[in-house]
DNA sequence: GCCCAGGTGGGTA
DNA sequence: TACCCACATGGG
């Protein structure tokens, strides 16, 4: 049987073509976007990574060296301000401590050991982790989101078993292990579900998996 | 005005 | 384990 994920992707990259995902200037840069794009759209995202370079602080020590009050205030405009300062803090203080801010350093540890400290840190749990591994340290991961579950339970792909470890193994078992795969598969999928109907269920008539919504109403262009 | 966005942690049964 | 809720701005 012909593998009907890889099938899926094949489509996904004809009608979209490369990501080029993530847009982000260093992996530091890639790793504070994940911790600030969790439940917000990526274009509220972008004007808080602008914040925080006009301000000095995209750094590990700029974070830490910032007071979480005003840290606050340079991430405002991606939501949750406060709940996401204190994540900011929490990850630079552990980046600090485990690896001495040296992001090379993280890329040597084994995936096994790496994975279960970043979740250990508060605010980051698997879905911002994995983005971590596979976006700033090219880590061969699945990401999962929303979106992903969204996807293959309509396609009547989702796992009997609908925690994130099903659907990431769903992924990872039917997939070659390969980086740039998995960076584009998911950005694909994220790129294409907003291009398509959003609303949860039921979606709206006619709007097929992988077309376009003919409606036009999805949301998130 | 309403719905949703590239989730996570804490509390309760 | 499985829900429920708080966290919050900004665009469609």
């Amino acid at each position: 049987m012909k593998n009907l994920l890889l099938t899926v992707y094949e489509r996904l990259f004809d009608d979209y073509g490369p990501q080029k995902w993530w847009p982000a200037d260093s992996r530091f840069e890639v790793m504070v976007g994940a911790i600030l794009t969790q439940n917000t759209s990526w274009t509220n995202v972008e004007k808080s990574v602008l914040s925080l370079k006009a301000a000095g602080v995209m750094s590990p020590v700029g974070i830490r060296l910032t007071q979480q009050a005003e840290l606050a205030q340079l991430v405002y405009s991606s939501g949750y301000y406060n709940m996401k300062a204190r994540k900011l803090k929490a990850f630079t203080k552990w980046l600090g401590e485990k690896f001495a801010d040296d992001i090379e350093a993280m890329t040597r540890q084994e995936v096994s050991v790496l994975r279960p400290e970043l979740l250990s840190v508060y605010g980051i749990g698997e879905e911002t982790a994995d983005d971590i591994l596979l976006y700033a340290l090219d880590i061969p991961i699945f990401v999962i989101d929303t979106y992903t579950k969204r996807l293959t339970t309509r396609l009547g792909l989702a796992p009997r078993e609908g925690r994130y470890c099903d659907y990431q193994a769903k992924f990872m078992n039917s997939l070659p292990q390969d980086v740039s795969l998995f960076n584009e598969y998911h950005a694909l999928i994220v790129t294409h579900s907003h291009n398509i109907c959003t609303k949860r269920e039921p979606q709206c008539e006619g709007c097929s998996l992988l077309e376009v919504c003919p409606t036009g109403k999805s949301r998130t262009k």
